[in-house]
DNA sequence: AACCACAACGAAAAGGTTTTCGAAGGTTGC
DNA sequence: GCAACCTTCGAAAACCTTTTCGTTGTGGTT
C-alpha cells in the first residue's frame, strides 16, 4: 500500500541503496539518478517509513510531553508552545495528561519510553513523591526536562517560575496599596510550588511587620472556583476585618471575587486581591484581577531549547545534576488590587 | 542499553522466539520456561521497542490530532477526552495545531502519514477548501475522522454539532424573552459552522415574522474579545435601539457584554444577550452569560469510539461516503438572557 | 603499458520484533 | 512395534531503512 524504497528501485531499475541515497542528497550519485529518483518519488508521494529507519538511526522524532492538567489556560500555553515549537525543528509530541495521579504518571512515562521517544519533558503529579520512574528515564539515557514542578532529587534540567519570590512581590504590592490584614488561599500541602507561594507571602509578611495569622491561611486542594468562593465565606466569619487577598491561582481568586461581591464588600476599596497565573478570564471579568503572569510560552521554549542542546553534541555527555532554569514572572496590577496610583 | 529480546535470550540459554512468545502468551511455550522469562523480564525492565513491533505488525498504536485553535476551550476539551480515551484503549496521540493555515495543515498530514499513525482526526482549517491531502490519507487506508468543521466532499466519517438547529434555538430564545431586533456577530464567510450559526438565526427571525437586516450583522473572522467589543460599539450608533444578540462564541459575546456596559446598556434588561460553546468564563462573569453548550467530550467520545470501529472488524470494508454523526447541543439559559421566568 | 584517482553504484549487514512452519521428543492407543 | 498425536522449541523470513565498504569502469598520468 506504502510505497517504499524497494518499489522505486525496481521501477526505476537501480539498487534500493541507490535510491536510498539520492533521497538523502549523498554525494556518491550521479545527479542525473539523484534527479530521476526525486521526481519518481514525488510524483508518486514516497513518504519514508519512519518506524524502520528509526530502527537503524535510533531517532524516532518524537517527544513525549506529560502533565499534570490539561484544562489549565497555563499548561494550556506550555502545551501549545512546545507542540508548536517542536514542529518547527521537526519533532512530533506525544501528549499525555497524568491528572494529578502517580500512578498514571508512572505508567504513561512507561509508554513513552517503550515509544522510544527522543526526549521526555513533564510537570509531576502533586502526590508523586517516589522519583524511581523518572531516574529510569535518565537511566535509559533519554533526554528529561521538567517544569513548573520541580523535584530537587531527579538530577536533570528543571524549568521553574520564581514562585517564592512572585508570591512575594504579590503580597508586598498588597501591602504598598495600604491591606494590613491579608489573608492566604493556597495550594495543597505538597507540591513546591504551593509551598514557594506560601512562604513568599509569609516573609512578606514579616518583612513588614505583619504577624502572620495562622487562621488567615485557607488550603483550597483543587484549586478551583468552589473552594475560592467557600473558603472566604467562611474566612469572612472569623475575619470580618480582612482587607487584602492573595489566592494561589486566579480561577480561586475569581471564587474569592464572587464571595466578596455577596457578602457586600467592594474590590478593591474593601478589600483587595491578587491571583497567580493570569487565566485569559482574569482580564474579562469586572473588576479585572491583579495577577502574575507566569509566562508558560518562555517556559515552553526554554524546555525545548535545552533539550535541542542535550541533541546537538552527541559527544557531550548529558546532565547529571540537578539544574534550575529560572524564567522570571511579572506583576500584572489590575482593578482588583489597585487602590493608589502608582 | 535498552534490553532486547535477543539479550533476554542469550541471558536464559534459549531462542528469541521462545522469549517473544512467552511474553505474548503464546500457548506453545511451556509454563515453567513462561514464568522464568517473565520473571527475568520484569526484573530487567524490559520494554518491547515499539518501532521494531511495529515493523512486523503495522500497528503503530499512534493517532494525529490536528486542530485548528489550541488555547481554545471547546477543542481543549475536545482535545483532552481524544488523549484520556485513547489512552484507556491503548493509544497514543500526536497533537498537532494548524493556526488555521491550510499549508501548516498539509504538511501535518503529511508528517502524521509518515509516522505511520493508525488513525488521523482533524478538524480542518478554514482556508482549507482543497482536499488532496485528506483524500491521501484514505487512499492509503488510514482512517480518518473529522470533526466540527465538516467537509461534504471527504467521503469519511463526521462528528457535528447540529449548529443550524442550535442558532435557531438561541436566536428564538432571545425572541421568547421579547426581542424585537437582535443583531448577529457572525464568523467567517467560510467554515461551515459559521455559515450554519447565521443561517439557524436568519431562520428564526424569519420563521418568528421579524424581518431580517443585513445592517445587524456583523463578521468577527477572529472571534476574539476585541470584536465583539468593537462590533457593538459600531452597532450601536446605527442601531441605539438593538434589544437582543447572538454572538458566535462566548468570547465575542463577553467582548459585546463589556461594550453594551460601556454604553450604559443593562444586559438583560436593555439587551438580551447569548453566545455559543459554554466557555467555562461564561458561567464566572457578571452577568452569567447565557450560551450553547457543544459537549465536547461527547463529540470526542464520538470520534474514538467510530474509530475503534473501524478497528476492530479488519475485514470490514472502512467506510467510503460521507457519513454524518450529530452530536446535539444543548440551550443554557443564564443571566445574561432571562427576563422572565420559564 | 602500468598505475592511480575518482565517480557511480550495489551487496550486505544491522536494527528488534512477530509469525510461520518444521523438527524433536514424548505419549497414547492399538 | 508402530502409527498418530501432542507438547515444546527454534530457524528463518519478513517488515523497511541506513550505512559501510567493496566493486566496476573511466580517464588521466607517468
Amino acid at each position: 500500500m506504502n510505497l517504499t524504497l524497494k518499489d522505486i528501485a525496481q521501477a526505476l531499475g537501480i539498487s534500493i541503496t541507490t535510491v536510498s541515497k539520492a533521497l538523502k542528497d549523498y554525494k556518491d550519485v550521479n545527479p542525473q539518478t539523484r534527479a530521476r529518483v526525486r521526481a519518481y518519488a514525488e510524483q508518486m508521494n514516497f513518504r519514508p517509513n519512519a518506524q524502520a529507519s528509526f530502527l537503524r538511526t535510533q531517532k524516532t522524532g518524537l517527544l513525549g510531553l506529560v502533565v499534570p492538567h490539561y484544562r489549565h489556560d497555563f499548561f494550556n500555553t506550555i502545551v501549545e508552545t512546545l507542540i508548536t515549537q517542536a514542529e518547527e525543528h521537526n519533532y512530533r509530541v506525544v501528549v499525555l495528561c497524568s491528572e494529578e495521579s502517580y500512578e498514571k504518571e508512572k505508567k504513561q512515562i512507561h509508554e513513552l519510553l517503550q515509544l522510544r521517544v527522543d526526549g521526555i519533558f513533564i510537570s509531576v503529579a502533586k502526590n508523586t513523591n517516589d522519583y524511581q520512574h523518572l531516574k529510569q528515564v535518565l537511566n535509559n539515557k533519554t533526554p528529561l526536562i521538567l517544569f513548573d514542578r520541580k523535584v530537587k532529587l531527579v538530577p536533570t534540567y528543571q524549568v521553574v517560575n520564581n514562585d517564592q519570590e512572585a508570591a512575594y512581590q504579590a503580597t508586598e504590592h498588597l501591602i504598598s496599596q495600604g491591606c494590613k490584614k491579608i489573608a492566604h488561599l493556597r495550594g495543597d500541602l505538597m507540591p513546591q510550588i504551593s509551598i514557594d507561594r506560601f512562604l513568599g507571602y509569609k516573609k512578606a509578611l514579616e518583612q513588614n511587620q505583619i504577624p502572620y495569622e495562622e487562621d488567615l491561611v485557607a488550603i483550597c486542594s483543587e484549586n478551583n472556583f468552589e473552594e475560592g468562593f467557600n473558603s472566604v465565606l467562611k474566612l469572612l466569619e472569623k475575619h470580618p476585618d480582612l482587607d487584602g487577598l492573595f489566592a494561589i491561582t486566579d480561577l480561586v481568586a475569581v471564587g474569592a471575587l464572587r464571595a466578596f461581591e455577596e457578602r457586600g464588600y467592594r474590590v478593591p476599596e474593601d478589600v483587595a486581591v491578587i491571583g497567580f497565573s493570569n487565566w485569559m478570564i482574569s482580564s474579562l471579568i469586572t473588576p479585572q484581577l491583579s495577577t502574575v503572569e507566569q509566562n508558560g510560552a518562555r517556559i515552553g521554549k526554554k524546555v525545548l531549547q535545552l533539550f535541542l542542546k542535550t541533541q546537538e553534541s552527541d559527544t557531550m555527555e548529558p546532565v547529571t545534576s540537578y539544574v534550575q532554569e529560572t524564567v522570571r514572572t511579572q506583576l500584572l496590577i489590575r482593578a482588583s488590587s489597585k487602590r493608589k496610583e502608582i
